[in-house]
DNA sequence: CGCGTCGTTGATATGATTCAAACGGTGTGG
DNA sequence: CCACACCGTTTGAATCATATCAACGACGCG
């Protein structure tokens, strides 16, 4: 995919519709598609933050938080939009799972203070706030909850997410990410997670087919294995 | 502190210069303070996100991941802002630590999409970014490290953050939280919690006098048990 | 002064990590 | 085409950290 195609996609997704095409021609302007290979890591300013719109493939969003000991904080998919800070007390990196195209936007492009602009700094706004809550949400899971739990989290929420790779309902999806980065993301070793794997799988809540093929038979299941309940007022 | 204080003492703190009069006077008109006695809960319409400026006092924003089970995502001191979610897969609350006076925004004010409401927007948009960065740490805290990192990280935190209490470098803090709280916000047992404060204390590292008196003796010794490791490349 | 809440400390249990070995695919060279 | 090595995954056994259960102590309040 080219840019244009890419910029167009992304524009399509997220751009509300009453942008003035001056503010769409400045953001084109400063964004620019890059093509990553599986592993591999989009170089940025590290002192500006980037809004990124993957237009295919996978990637994470990683934090180094020792020498080789990342902490992963988001996975993001093909439409997704990441929010990647400047530097600071840890260094992030984006990297692509599988090939991947993203669209790489400074988030100044956003944060102009003419009138025109004001619909994008509202798009970045919104986007900055979904982040927010994803991320607080993934405290939360990280904090309370057992490796049954933030496995069965993570693989309803994956599972949710992508949910277009499956034309029918029941289909497998392909797990982009290692069971190492799932680790990575949960807090937890590799070989726990393993084992929560086999045993979600034993208990019929999931079929698994070589190591990144997946399926889950038991939504609801799986639902109550993640100590899912709502909220109290 | 009456109305006006508060909401001058927000537009001092936060506004940029650049803010025309109708910007300010359209926020303020749809801004309104809250007194909050110590332990009282913030009760907001659920629906909508809000910005609460802390205008003094201690505060805790938790979510109810089940009854009677809550996961604190952040603690704010007079000066901060809070962006409160709406209500999503989980419930958020901002409870107050110690009496505190808050002013309160629903975001929807920051989002008109005006031409003179655009400085608005961007300090909405940084404000969230902001918590994102917080958030974000807060989850690497929760994923990768030991309770004495994960407790060390903490009191370095609101150590630096609670810094003007302290007339002089070498004053004592007051903890405006519970252990319990602490534990709530560390993904921590109150008795971890417990012990890690004596082992900390008993290594010289910290003093503490009472529940909620702390003074960190030794601030590099500290950081050094919280594992700050400069970021790789 | 007595009571209740919060904090501390100790003993034990549980669950995740660590260390170690075996397994299964994939790619390479004989 | 098969043998082999390599990498990611799985599984097992032992260890360690934190949770849990329980008792006690300290402080604030009526």
């Amino acid at each position: 995919m080219n840019f244009p195609d890419l910029f167009d996609r992304f524009a399509d997704r997220v751009l509300p519709a009453n942008l003035t095409d001056a503010a769409i021609l400045q953001l084109r302007h400063e964004a620019y598609a890059e093509d990553l290979p599986a592993g591999g890591r989009l170089h940025l300013d590290d002192d500006r933050s980037h809004f990124i719109f993957v237009g295919s493939g996978a990637t994470k969003l990683a934090a180094f938080v020792s020498t080789e000991r990342e902490q992963i904080v988001a996975f993001d998919f093909a439409g997704d939009i990441v929010h990647v800070p400047p530097r600071g007390r840890y260094n992030f990196a984006l990297t692509a799972l599988t090939p991947a195209e993203v669209l790489v936007m400074p988030a100044d492009s956003f944060l102009r203070t003419t009138p025109e602009s004001c619909a994008l700094l509202k798009v970045a706004t919104e986007e900055t706030a979904r982040a927010l809550s994803a991320s607080r949400e993934n405290a939360i899971t990280l904090g309370r909850r057992s490796a049954r739990e933030r496995l069965a989290c993570f693989l309803l929420d994956v599972w949710a997410r992508m949910a277009d790779q499956r034309k029918t309902g029941e289909e497998a999806i392909v797990l982009p990410m290692s069971r190492g980065e799932i680790a990575e993301s949960l807090g937890l070793t590799i070989e726990t997670v393993s084992r929560q794997f086999s045993e979600l799988r034993e208990l019929g809540l999931i079929e698994t087919c070589g190591r990144s093929l997946l399926r889950v038979v038991n939504p609801e299941g799986l639902s109550r294995c993640a100590g899912q309940v709502a909220a109290a007022a």
